[in-house]
DNA sequence: GTGTATATCTCGGGG
DNA sequence: CCCCGAGGTATACAC
């Protein structure tokens, strides 16, 4: 990793257009050789940058950055006040825990937490236009749509409209309710569900793994 | 700003629960006190951050981050190869062309780059569920909403049929139909817009420019 | 402050 | 390769 600070201006040409007048800035270099220019705030975000892959030419103090996708970032190092590079290795990479995947296994193991009664024909059942979290079928065998995230919004209710639309398109399914799990879901969300005859329901990540912990230990 | 390299652990505890094993990275810590842990590669994103407003308080090697939110991030020190700070001052700031404002200007400035004969009733017309980019009225009166994009996809034709939903419920206005309007419109947007009886326009940014400059050099 | 939409989103998974 | 969905999304903007 090269770590340059200077005084520069930026010019990025590509899925828009870009400039940064002159003002001291740090450069940031990776090893996959993909560059990013910082101001001293806003968050992690640079005010500029170019991904691998890429290729980086330094001609003097203009520094050509530019992707096989026809961007390019032009650095004019107007003055360099520290240049220093440092092998970092490759990095093991980040554990996870708490995300929408593991609520989504969590009551896919267990279905009946969604509603009595309830089994589980399929995770991530495949249509055309994307996979449903959750296939079930209720006591009374009628098929359900399950969509999980981790906060209902309104986005989410329009995913499970969506694939409601096309499964009720096949007359072996039809007809399939929807149900809409999230550990919380905001008001309008709410609103809007139950406009499309959608049922929400709000579950609790730690009382899952709770009820989920004891099946675990038995194994 | 300064930027320390250093064989480090990092936890974090906050919206979800993460972990980065021993290995050496880039701390980057900013003026406004958000830190960034950084490996050396993956674009730009750093592995693991937080941003201001925090607490930063270096513990010997332990540096504990802490936000107003109840997040954590606890940097365990385990070898620090580097540690330099710069003053880098404010920066002015990115100066950014051909963005989805831009284009929603264009069209507002003459809705009959969209269709002969519109006229515009209101920019960002306010709806329960949020405003619609474009109010127009064709040349028989009939109202239209239009939904401006950089890149039209299938989430712009969804928002755009909430706001149809939406706006048709009102006696005044209905019927409103409803044009979806980008610089380029993937296959996929299309044949659901189509199935909703939304029209696809794709407008050409570099032209609408050209037919707005020699309005602007009048002015 | 909340809610909504945008982003050079980034990133990962599946076909 | 593209398409799709998730994100500790972050960020701007309107109400």
């Amino acid at each position: 990793m090269r770590l340059v600070v200077a005084s520069c201006t930026v010019d990025y040409d590509g899925r828009l257009t870009a400039h940064l007048p002159e003002a001291i800035r740090l450069i940031m270099v990776k090893a996959d050789g993909c560059v990013a220019v910082h101001a001293d705030g806003g968050a992690y975000k640079p005010l500029n940058w170019m991904n691998s892959p890429n290729r980086l030419i330094e001609d003097g103090a203009e520094w050509r950055v530019t992707s096989p996708k026809g961007e390019t970032l032009i650095i004019t190092m107007h003055e360099i006040f520290s240049d220093i590079s440092h092998e970092l290795g490759t990095d093991p990479g980040l554990q996870k825990d708490g995300v929408e995947a593991h609520i989504q296994e969590l009551l896919a193991a267990d279905p009946t937490t969604i509603a009595d009664g309830f089994r589980l024909v399929r995770r991530e059942y495949p249509t055309e236009i994307g996979p449903v979290d959750l296939l079930c079928r209720d006591e009374d065998d009628a098929v359900i749509a399950v969509e999980v995230k981790r906060r209902g919004e309104i986005d989410g209710v329009e995913q499970l409209s969506r694939y409601l639309e096309f499964l009720n398109q096949d007359p072996v399914l039809n007809p399939v309710r929807g149900i809409f799990v999230a550990q919380s879901i905001k008001p309008q969300a709410k609103v809007l569900a139950t406009e499309r005859d959608i049922t929400c329901v709000e579950v609790d990540y730690d009382e899952l793994r709770g009820i989920e912990s004891p099946q675990l230990r038995l194994l």
